[in-house]
DNA sequence: CTTATCGGTTCACTATATGAACCATTGGTT
DNA sequence: AACCAATGGTTCATATAGTGAACCGATAAG
């Protein structure tokens, strides 16, 4: 490991509960020497990587972050990280994935990827807006909302688009206790006949559920296998895309890496 | 200058307008040699700093850089940053100072400071509300709004506080002019009788003006030699707490770096 | 086929990073 | 007051890690 790689592995000592950090302290956490952590320090220091807190004399996070964070937010678009992520994500399954984000108080899907695999396959249009309480991408971003949004969208009337959605807010308010526990959403023939869908939550940089990633497939091509593995690669990707987007995952996020 | 920094300065020099740079034009920029760019390059990208676009081979900022801001934005509150250079303003002026942000379409007066050095100065409110038409401050952050807010504040009915008060939408987009040719505002008895002060505006990550640092002076206090004092002190630390607060100025504002 | 680029790699050389031991302060305990 | 255990910061002989000219293979243009 280099000299540099080890400088900036200090940065990521910084978190939510430890924002200052003293020379000693930060010593202990990387298992180096103190000289060599100072000297480093001080070249953070210099490039505005971190400062030195007025009060104390620990350091703390730098301004030059926002200026870079900014650029890269302006040169790469959400869609373009979600795209490579779905990409991604349907040629590994061998399935549709899509990408779909909370604008304002509808979700909307942004992008999505077809896996070319089968004859058959789920088809998307563009810019599809997809019901929050039909969908499992719905589910998911209703499970992970704050209450009072939660509340707001159980509270309009449930549209029926097959004979299995779910339109009664108690039995819908349950399945996003379930949600919550599991970590995602499963729906089969919610929001169009024969179409059977994953979902996972995405995050943006205050752990506020910001849209969903997805996978839909064909009722009749699910079995246990392709379950499991749409499982883990949903597991795998939609924390890679809400770290790509700059988003934290709450604490409370189930992760269960290696689900079977 | 260490490795650490050498490496660090090399994010420097993305920006908007060039957001990918190719190994050979980052060796270029840097003036080091290919290899040694090469290695940094490979660190900072393990460290997620910079990643390579999927289609060219060329760098871009990478995402650690989100979460790594976002920590910052959540550790260090914008009042903090203003309140230092608040402090560091009226230390070397004399005068009183304050920063105010825009909040919805209000300014508020979020922190200040006073000198100490005379008997006579400016007093401020806790959180006192500018008027947009009647304080430099406001000056300063109308003229560097979009056209569709000035137009929506000239078009309310402008309240005279003294008598020279500009109450004449005509006369006060007239002077805005002036506000962004010269780079900040002066006013002397708009808003308080005998009491002169400079503004410089502040900006966001977008380049939008969200606020204005000012320095507000006893009329009787005004001498040429304090103006330039001033307003030195003003262009120097506008653009530092901009900075500080991960802001970009746009192009088109003036740096008098050397005012006289 | 030649001649530019490009991104990336090699390896002798040396500049740079390292860490044990060292200050000077601070705050708490006896 | 004296002592101890922290703190942030510094020194300097040692050796590790960084450097850069020259190289490679690929791609594109003339």
């Amino acid at each position: 490991m280099g000299t540099v790689s080890k400088a900036l592995s200090l940065l990521g000592f910084f978190s939510r509960s430890r924002s200052l950090i003293g020379l000693s302290e930060m010593a202990r956490l990387s298992r180096m020497n103190k000289a060599t952590v100072h000297r480093m320090l001080n070249e953070l220091q210099a490039e505005g990587f971190v400062e030195q807190s007025g009060t104390g004399r620990e350091y703390r996070l730098g301004p030059a972050l926002l200026r870079l964070a900014a650029l890269r937010e302006a040169t790469v678009p959400r869609r373009d990280l979600a795209q490579s992520v779905v990409d991604d994500l349907a040629a590994r399954t061998g399935e549709t994935a899509h990408a779909s984000f909370l604008q304002g108080e509808v979700l909307s899907t942004i992008t999505y990827a077809y896996a070319h695999q089968h004859g058959l396959q789920v088809t998307m249009e563009d810019a599809e807006i997809l019901p929050l309480h039909a969908t499992s991408s719905g589910h998911v971003v209703l499970a992970y909302s704050d209450p009072a949004f939660q509340k707001a969208a159980l509270a309009t009337a449930l549209k029926s688009y097959t004979d299995s959605t779910i339109t009664d807010a108690k039995l819908l308010q349950a399945k996003l206790a379930d949600v919550r526990t599991s970590g995602f959403a499963e729906a089969l023939s919610a929001f169009e006949t024969d179409v059977h869908t994953h979902a996972a939550p995405l995050f943006d940089a205050n752990q506020a559920c910001i849209g969903a990633l997805a996978i839909a497939a064909p009722a009749a091509r699910m079995t246990p296998e392709l379950r499991s593995l749409i499982r883990n690669a949903l597991l795998e990707a939609a924390p890679r895309l809400t770290r790509l987007m700059g988003g934290f995952l709450p604490t409370d996020y189930a992760r269960k890496d290696a689900a079977e």
